[in-house]
DNA sequence: CTTGTCCCTCACATGAACGTCAGGTTTTAC
DNA sequence: GTAAAACCTGACGTTCATGTGAGGGACAAG
């Protein structure tokens, strides 16, 4: 497969996987012409990828990371790093929590007829 | 109090601060001599704006939110903003959850005794 | 063998939330 | 009244994960 391919399957852009690749996140064998060619498993890894960038975790973390998805890196400071990084995550969500309470505290004072507006023009666009 | 206590009340650098104004997130008094001069709730809002950051929202969105956080704007549109940036950060804490699931699954094979190394030389220099 | 499509490598641009330095003013403390 | 500390306005620098050309090969189809 390649790269158009994978960025079409992975849902990400070429660019992506190109910059990938040059953070070590993703590896390419390459044709006699020099073109990246990727195996099937290739998709997978970049949805890993992207739900560790998604989680806020950077390429360089990662990097650092994914020996160990792989299995192929187990020592005690791996260990804490994969720890470290599990609860660096925990603490995240802790905090979209306090922000997702803080909201919807804002939203149900809002939808209570007690803001000062006594007949707003609700529901009209709500579909 | 001026921009220097109230960074160091809100824990944020003065540099934030100022930017915080230019995005129109934070007001200031001036002084005569063009000096800012904030009132103690501005440690609040500095607080609020922060988790905004913290949850992922944008300057822009923070800017659009807070007309509603502050009970001065009660219109369909805001609530549906509102409403649209709770699920945002619901999603967001799946994708979360997600990726924590993920690190678990790989801290439990880490941490069972059946990853291939039979003696390492574990909790050496765990301190 | 030529087109068209995909691919390659630079390398500069982008946006967000600041950091940082320059050069100058204001406030505070003695 | 003077010196230090804090503050001011630009304005350029930084980091990260890309976007976006430029200019040129690679490869399947006819």
């Amino acid at each position: 497969m390649r790269i158009g391919e994978l960025a079409t399957k992975a849902g990400v852009s070429v660019r992506a996987l190109r910059y990938y690749e040059e953070q070590g996140l993703l590896s390419a064998a390459r044709s006699s012409g020099g073109q990246r060619h990727y195996l099937d498993d290739a998709v997978d890894r970049v949805y890993l990828i992207q739900m560790l960038y998604a989680a806020g975790l950077s390429s360089r973390t990662i990097l650092d990371l994914l020996p160990c998805v792989d299995a192929k890196v187990n020592t005690p400071q791996s260990r804490a790093m994969l720890r470290a990084e599990r609860d660096r995550i925990d603490r995240q969500i802790t905090q979209l929590r306090q922000a997702r309470k803080r909201l919807d505290e804002v939203i149900a004072l809002s939808e209570s007829p007690a803001s000062g507006c006594t007949r707003t023009n609700t529901d009209a666009s709500v579909a």
